[in-house]
DNA sequence: CGATATATACCTAACGGTTGTTTGGTGAGG
DNA sequence: CCTCACCAAACAACCGTTAGGTATATATCG
């Protein structure tokens, strides 16, 4: 017995289920919605009771917004970093976008549960997220105006449609017939055939 | 007096209320996502008592099932009357998409309702909704088959990037800014410019 | 070096409130 | 008189959250 006295107790260290509670929280988060999913399965998930979260996280809210500011700094570093080797513009936004749907869709589950559920009504919590959001978006503006378009072709909208088609394709897409990859250079091609001749 | 000898109870007949009860539970649905709308809150917008919804309705995931062919129902037909004027292909698409954008940013809550919470798991409910959708987006398909386009195009993958950059609209729309019109004008323009040349 | 104090990371149990749903009744129109 | 469309009240189950206790690892001290 005494080979057992610290079997794996000796791994619970300081805010080592924490990461652990995120990734089962943004598990829940994405199947079952925010408001449906309990504190108690999410603690079970991560091999505690449901008080203990309270020592993490002051509150469920909170657990959301840990779970937004987790995925949004992983798909952030993931697209920066696509980012390092590519020069030709066009090269450098189908690297972009091929970063951003294998993470959506392949990647980690807390990128994923960012797809699902927004903070609702006008908490410093949306707020704040919302901002992540945008400083995100940032990255393909400055992509899209290094592209040198034709005059006449708006930019803002631009980004919305391809950040959108790319976003929508967490919805109905299913592994096994196409990769990520591939749907990511599709929805580049097309926008490149009809803008590049400038 | 013979004019008022029914004066609004007469409105009040068989299922009338039911209709109120939709839209009421299609903005609750809507605002707050169907796990936290409650009930109570839904039936005290319909005017009547959280009971009161279960002579309409077997249950709340039967509610948003309502909703859901409801709103499907009505963009169907708006699509399909856009689709009654215009002859040439990219007119028709055209036309297609600005129904589709009104009525999803701009039109009834029912139809709002549908883009923001989908009926969870794998029940029944669940697959005769995406039954429905399915049939909603292959008029998008046949629009775009008549567009006549060069060999290589994946039709598939367009339809989505077409579908996935408008319904993603909904997250970002705000009204004052830009018209669902001129948003599905430029979206339909950017494919045109690069895919028509053939 | 061994004993003791402290902080960490939980568990157990309970709180009041809300949930979807059921049951039995009721009043008005046909 | 009877059916339709509701109301009023209650049901057990579940919710997020809190309070208090506890075992373990680490730091401190004699």
């Amino acid at each position: 017995m005494a080979a057992s006295k610290k079997p794996a107790a000796v791994r619970r260290r300081r805010g080592n289920r924490r990461e652990l509670l995120l990734e089962a929280a943004a598990r829940r988060f994405l199947y079952e919605g925010y408001a449906a999913a309990s504190m108690r399965d999410i603690a079970a998930d991560a091999g505690m009771q449901a008080g203990s979260i309270y020592y993490h996280f002051p509150s469920k809210a909170d657990l959301l917004a840990a779970v937004h500011d987790e995925g949004m700094r992983r798909i952030s570093d993931a697209v920066l970093e696509s980012l390092e080797g590519p020069k030709d513009p066009w090269q450098r936004l189908e690297a972009a976008c091929i970063a951003h749907l294998e993470f959506l869709l392949e990647g980690n589950i807390v990128v994923q549960a960012l797809m699902q559920e927004m903070p609702t009504g006008s908490s410093p919590i949306r707020t704040r997220v919302t901002r992540l959001r945008d400083d995100y978006e940032g990255i393909f503006i400055r992509l899209l105006e290094d592209l040198k378009l034709p005059r006449g072709v708006d930019l803002h909208s631009l980004r919305l449609m391809l950040l959108g088609a790319m976003n929508w394709s967490f919805t109905w897409y299913r592994p096994g017939t196409e990769t990520p990859r591939r749907i990511a250079r599709k929805f580049v091609k097309y926008l490149r055939i009809s803008l590049q001749e400038s």
